[in-house]
DNA sequence: GTGAAAGCGCTAACAG
DNA sequence: CTGTTAGCGCTTTCAC
């Protein structure tokens, strides 16, 4: 900055006022510093600016365990949010590790990030990263404390709209194969739909859920079970669709058509196993890159209103994507 | 830090060394001051640090086109290479805009990042980002010029790896079925599997490749027109597992047995895919997040020996991950 | 309109 | 052994 200031032929304060537009000066003496520190491929130093203002622009994103599939679509949503406020992320995983969590927060503080996203794969809640100076907010994983603000998806909400679509396409025996029942997203899509069945005045066909893993491999097994026990069924809802998929296959090489004979719902809305399935498969998308976006722009909201958050849990809606499993839209 | 001064009953420099371990204090007072930080809970600022210093111990990660599933296990590998040396990643998503790219190359800049690392979904090379002060590394996708160090998978390798162990196993009519020809994955691969059948003294079966994209519809669809064509063969090598997946349902559907009548082999080791694929599908493994790993660790040790990088381009070898679809190991 | 000076939080060099 | 001073690169008062 010296430099330019040499070049231009004026003080370092002034080169300040004319890159940053404040003060007053004349046209022609912002003009010449202007070029000067084009000539120079000048950049001001974003950390000195920090030291002053107090900011630094940045905020750290943190995972519980590892960024994965469900990670991906969050981080977009957080980095298109942040976009706007000319924020960047600093990434930090923390491979399921206590410890080493503790230490990125530590990392993260000494480095004065304006705030904190906290996020993993699983949906299960996890504890708390201790009570910062800086504001906090949690996504996908919520946070064990009420003091916190996290946000998620809706799982139950999702799982009603999908048994309410089959419901409303005239299905009624309907079976639900989803994931392992240690997993908070599997519970609450299963009580999701078992409400909106007993609102119908029904229940789940056979009075079973399957739980069993999130894989494929387990939605052929289960649907082996569902053929064998006798039990008449025209639609499965699946909690995944990983599971719908391998439902899918077993049903068509079973002779079963779907949606004809029976009709598929998965969760998820995982683009490569919902348009690779034989028929495309009607699912439930959980708006994870919403989730990102809305808990980045809080964060923001945060940072610029000094400092304080609103905590709460905030369950974001699911939407249904209807595609042919399930018969005509 | 002066707080911590006060409270401690010393000078601000005498801090600075307690807790940085340098200079040469009594045992005592070093505690004092070390407790009085514990009660403050006082966490050194790394900014003002940064400043003296002139570094900021922070590399930037910038995307070509958006962060994908190819990029993740490259960014777990940049991660845990660049956390043996405490230093972190600043996430900036091109969104495959060129103007967003250097928006955010100059914000980079100006906040003295160390170095950055540039990635991208796709492996075709891309425009280097600038002639900039600072070290800069390009994985998967490669740089265009010579001049920088780029880093990415050796996918004639692998396709070769693929074919040597059809060609091992006793399959001489060897198919293949691949990604858009525009895609410099799918003609690395190609010309690797022709390489290595030109050295068995053989070609691909009917003399044809089949050019599609990267779809399980699209391996389906080339599994049709491979058993309608009339042509013997005993062996396909898919562009990737997606479209291996496809090629297996349809051949199982069409009463051919992999891998005892046709033995097949993708391209990826995404996991989903090969374990679910119906055998589990032999594959060839890229090996991304050891790519990742190698360029941040080519990143820190320019970063730390004086900032200059050794340009080249660096092609580092696939696997071969044997399952179920190319018979017995 | 513009320059000089103080200070953000820290470290390094030198006195004492 | 510990305190003092200067300075990293920038912004912001306040004189001129």
């Amino acid at each position: 900055m010296t430099d330019v200031a040499a070049l231009a032929g004026v003080s370092a304060g002034t080169v300040s006022k004319a890159m940053n537009g404040r003060g007053q000066l004349r046209d022609a003496t912002r003009q010449r510093v202007l070029d000067a520190a084009r000539e120079l491929g000048f950049q001001p130093n974003a950390l000195a600016r920090g030291l002053l203002e107090g900011r630094t622009y940045t905020v750290g994103v943190l995972t519980t365990d590892t960024f994965g599939r469900f990670t991906l679509p969050i981080m977009l949503g957080v980095e298109d949010a942040l976009g706007a406020g000319e924020i960047l992320a600093l990434l930090c995983d923390g491979r399921g590790d206590r410890l080493r969590e503790q230490h990125y927060v530590r990392t993260l503080l000494s480095r004065r990030v304006d705030g904190i996203v906290v996020t993993g794969r699983r949906r299960d809640p996890r504890a708390p990263i201790g009570n910062l100076p800086i504001p906090v907010v949690y996504v996908y994983a919520l946070s064990e404390s009420p003091d916190d603000l996290s946000i998620t998806c809706n799982d139950a909400q999702g799982a009603e709209l999908a048994v309410a679509h089959l419901l409303r396409t005239r299905r009624s025996r309907i079976a639900h194969v989803t994931g392992p029942e240690r997993h908070l997203s599997a519970r609450l899509r299963e009580s999701g739909a078992r409400r909106a069945l007993a609102e119908a005045g029904t229940g789940f066909v056979g009075g079973g859920v399957l739980w069993g893993d999130w894989s494929e491999a387990w939605g052929r097994g289960a649907a082996q079970i569902l053929l064998r026990s006798g039990e008449e069924f025209d639609a499965v809802f699946c909690g995944s669709d990983q599971i719908a998929r391998g439902v899918a296959d077993t049903l068509r090489e079973s002779g079963r058509r779907v949606p004809e004979d029976v009709s598929l719902i998965g969760f998820d809305n995982w683009d490569v196993m919902a348009e690779a399935c034989r028929p495309p498969l009607t699912t439930i998308e959980p708006n994870l890159t919403e989730l990102g976006r809305v808990a980045a722009a809080k964060l923001l909201e945060a940072i610029e209103g000094g400092g304080h958050l609103e905590p709460g849990r905030l369950l974001l809606p699911c939407d249904l994507v209807i595609r042919e499993s399930t018969g005509a839209a």
